[in-house]
DNA sequence: TTACTTCACGTTAAAATGACGCAAACAGGT
DNA sequence: ACCTGTTTGCGTCATTTTAACGTGAAGTAA
């Protein structure tokens, strides 16, 4: 070799994160506003740069404990990004993760955030720096596919949570109609829940039994099916 | 900043192919025997690290064409490796593909390239060098479940081919046995394929019709059932 | 009590699946 | 020309799964 090892010029590697959160019927995702350039006063996905001894999820770590506080979340591997324009700094490649949270268990829900940290409904996202929209974007896609066969759902909800719960849950990501009895009946004929016993009290109608996650739960043991539009 | 931004010290950044081959009823993956160190003598997935303007799929291409001759062949990304230890050089992260080739529209089959270049069956791998053995065991796991709800089969197949060649095909990619005719039944009714109208002829028995991938196939048309294990 | 809502559990027709049967098409031998 | 063994293409049918919808019990609010 005529060169040593690591006197190559090499790209940057960021991690960037998509957090997903799940609040009053509505699925968001958690942005930062840049204060530094470039796309500075933009919003952007949290991310930061991978460190020489860091894993990617020491990263995604990092991020969520420095910029928002949290640990101990879902996170899975999204898809890395090459295209060369896509930080005007320099070359930089691009890990990107998504994360499930229940924004309650870390008492941050929309609005009630510092200005340059929010919760944005997927509906409603401001225009993003980078190429943040096309990360966010694979990620809502792989999230909606993910549901339908993988049991991911409780991450966003409460540790207990009524089939109804899961059941509005589902409908808000997919963004469709599912019926009710149908998606009570397999939700429970896979398993994916336990019944606890006990049951919500409090303001509404009838009690709805609370339910837990089937952390047994083998895989591939249920598959939703929606109609794609 | 206080240092400009190319100045920090960045991993490495390497591209590492699973490329699988059919031939023969036969899965197989094309494996390199290194000629330097580390790993000297062993066998390992083709690779090559990524240059500054390069995007992944550049470094793809590169890598087949200067170790295998070929082009114009299925790519997808596969996953993103980050083990801190994984190469002995220093810290490198690999980014891994997957390629689904015909060998014989390279004239590269089994036994008939170099020493150093050569097909195993996903059956009778070597030991690998690196963390290849992870990235390998990934993508043959990822071609398992996407052939059972994405039209892949036919990249690996020639142009033209018969329903009991993609069963088969089928077959030994899941290591199951799938009902004949049910497979028949479900592959024409999502309009997988398209008839040609032609028929094999040759030193077989009842001359079975040629057919072709449908190109304009929607997404999510067909769904194989196989028993898991 | 009545009116209204949600929750839990059924019912039923249609569609998909899994496990087979069978005859036509072909090669090769007699 | 006829028989034999194999592959191919098409069909049948019992069972399971799905989609669509009914209904009464449990609760709140008036």
């Amino acid at each position: 070799m005529a060169k040593l090892f690591h006197e190559y010029k090499n790209p940057s590697l960021a991690v960037d994160l998509v957090i997903f959160g799940y609040h009053d019927n509505t699925l968001s995702v958690l942005l930062l506003n840049r204060k530094e350039e470039p796309f500075k006063d933009c919003w952007t996905l949290p991310g930061g740069f991978l460190q020489m001894e860091e894993t990617f999820l020491g990263t995604c770590y990092r991020i969520l404990k420095t910029k928002t506080g949290m640990d101990d979340v879902f996170l899975e591997q999204l898809y890395s990004f090459d295209n060369p324009g896509r930080d005007p700094r320099g070359r930089v490649i691009a890990v990107g993760y998504y994360a499930l949270i229940n924004p309650a268990r870390f008492n941050i829900i929309a609005g009630s955030m510092a200005n340059d940290v929010k919760w944005f409904d997927v509906h409603k996202m401001p225009k993003l720096g980078f190429d943040h929209r096309d990360i966010f974007q694979l990620a809502l896609q792989r999230l909606k596919s993910k549901i339908l066969y993988d049991p991911v759902g409780f991450e966003l909800l409460d540790e207990l949570f009524t089939i109804t719960e899961l059941h509005e849950l589902y409908e808000c990501i997919l963004e469709t109609t599912i019926d009710r009895r149908n998606f009570r009946r397999k939700i429970l004929d896979a398993e994916y829940v336990i019944n606890t016993g006990t049951k919500r009290e409090g303001l509404q109608n009838r009690h709805p039994e609370l339910y837990k996650f089937n952390k047994k739960l083998k895989k591939n043991s249920f598959q939703i099916n929606v109609n794609v539009s």
